[in-house]
DNA sequence: CATGAATGAGCCTTCATTCAT
DNA sequence: TATGAATGAAGGCTCATTCAT
């Protein structure tokens, strides 16, 4: 029951977070929306910023995780399966996690310490996304330093295109395949590759 | 006279907003560094969120000015010749705006007056991008909705590969060309195309 | 026990309003006075206007509620004898919010929304005074504007000679009946109406 | 050149005062209507308060002085007309100076300086009609303390009476009369006293 | 005399956190 | 564990006043 109570505090906080941003949501709202005293919180959370932290390392676990498992597959497939097998994976925890998400790209650098946490979170994709791109050898030229750029690069897309979908136009979960398709697809960005297909 | 006043609080303002953060900076840090008194603040901005869409709708305009010139050119270059044009002028007016739109993409939903703003602008920008793509016939059989969110997804992965070099690892103008080549070659995810070459 | 807090900070706020006058006490010097720490205050009132507003109201009620009940009397008696019981209740009314009715006259004005409270009020006033001189006709052939002026020169004549008395001359309920007296006498204004009753 | 100056920023003053308050009326709201510098105004005033001070002394004698010239006539006069002729003599100079006596009346206790100027103001005016009262031989047998009872409730009868006539219902000059008629007849508060004329 | 940009002390209010019950 | 009244530090903003030109 002292469970229930912290996630009913996680959830009206994560609901709040989103909708009048972290700093105008008040620990009031929060303990109002969760329908707790004002004192209550602090027996769950040790601060405002812990509770926001928590819950956002909790959902950065949870989306690092699901990618960690990622480069289990055989060597030999091709890189536009493996892609299309990490962004829908991607899409997927994102679209489940697409509060919090929203939030942490948005408050994550409010304070410095939230920072840190932000970035090692990043650098932590970054890492896993070049470690799958090694072991399928997707681009097998590419510098160190080449790959990193890929790999932020691909987490940006990917997170912009959640937003867009999943929170502004309120995609549903079965419309996370056709935004996998575009975005595996606009590797092909002009008919030079179009013309190959032809 | 008065302008350098106003410009020194812009900067002394960029400069603390993307070392502390937004909220943690107070008027009084950006006064102190820019060396005037609390009260002349206000002579210029009404108000610190007031000073803060200034800023970034000043910068906002900037980048959408510089890519809204773009599909100037013929027809018929290729979509690979196009997305390096564009590519190479986000990140160019980027690097030269990367604190602010640090900041931008950081708390640009602190409030729901400024989550407006940031809405319009990546609204316009999408538009910009889409009208670029079907002057040029990149996607000729994708549908509004698709483009859209291809649109958002490349504005996300620019972002992001710019935040990465600009702001973390320091990049130089003259490393643009670098990231716009890898961006570009995105599109290649996989021996596949690789192959195709060889 | 909530109530005792909110009645000592309407006690400490009226005596500083009283001595030193509404803008010249800050919430600061209330709190201090009530012995409760800064935010405390802004439990009990929304604002330093607000608390003024909230005495002034409750006040106000009080003074025109003991005036609301006057004209139960049978119609027969006589003027004289009626302005002496308005009279006399009204300055025992006055006496007992001496303070705040000093405030209010003093400050009644300063916002554009107290403003209002106190001209309805008067204008209250007024109309139960009225309503009394037509109960009792005592002003048979006036007019409604002629007892309108009459109605605010007594409200006038009764607050500045509760203020004289009560506040400067630290008159005691006691001497209600010597002012009702004077008062009431008032209406001989010489010799000649003297002179008709010896 | 100077002097069209300064009475331009009284004229401004004090047409604000009255709109807006004392407090809410910036020395900014000041210059600006007075179309001058808002360094100027130091020229001819020590600070905000002297302005008032200055402007309410001004009234205030010109006030005091119109009643001051008063118990001049025959000491045969009897108590109505000597009354008639000062509430006339009041009621004329009240509406020649509406808008400070307002202000005065609303202000005039905002700090503790103000406050004692007022009050002195009172004071004087309270003593020349207790002179006149004595002159005329008014009230014969009232003690020095009934007749500044009278003399308060006369100074607060003919202020509330100006106030609503010529502030609120804007009266003009020609309904002076009609006004100090009906101040002059409330003495008869009822029918048994104009039945003893009749 | 006139200007108006600059000043900075000061106040109201907010809100995360505490603690006695 | 739970409460919610109380706390008080902290900060945005105002505005009367000054002063260099």
């Amino acid at each position: 029951m002292g469970e229930d109570k912290r996630e009913s505090i996680v959830a009206a906080a994560l609901e709040l977070f989103q909708t009048k941003g972290y700093h105008s949501t008040k620990v009031s709202d929060i303990v109002k929306a969760a329908g707790i005293a004002q004192g209550t919180f602090y027996l769950y959370f040790k601060s405002k910023e812990d509770l926001f932290r928590k819950a956002a390392e909790e959902c950065m676990d949870e989306i690092a995780g699901a990618l960690d498992q990622e480069p289990t597959g055989s060597a030999d497939l091709d890189g536009p399966t493996v892609m299309y097998g990490m962004i829908k994976a991607s899409l997927t925890v994102y679209y489940h996690n697409r509060k919090i998400l929203h939030i942490i790209s948005r408050h994550g650098e409010d304070s410095p310490e939230l920072s840190e946490v932000c970035r090692n979170y990043y650098a932590r994709l970054a890492q896993l996304i070049i470690r799958t791109f090694k072991h399928y050898n997707i681009f097998p030229h590419y510098t160190e330093e080449q790959l990193e750029i890929v790999a932020y690069a691909k987490i940006g897309m990917v997170e912009k295109a959640a937003y867009h979908c999943f929170i502004e136009q309120q995609y549903g979960l079965e419309q996370v395949e056709l935004v996998t398709q575009v975005l595996v697809e606009m590797k092909g960005c002009g008919p030079e590759t179009e013309g190959g297909k032809e």
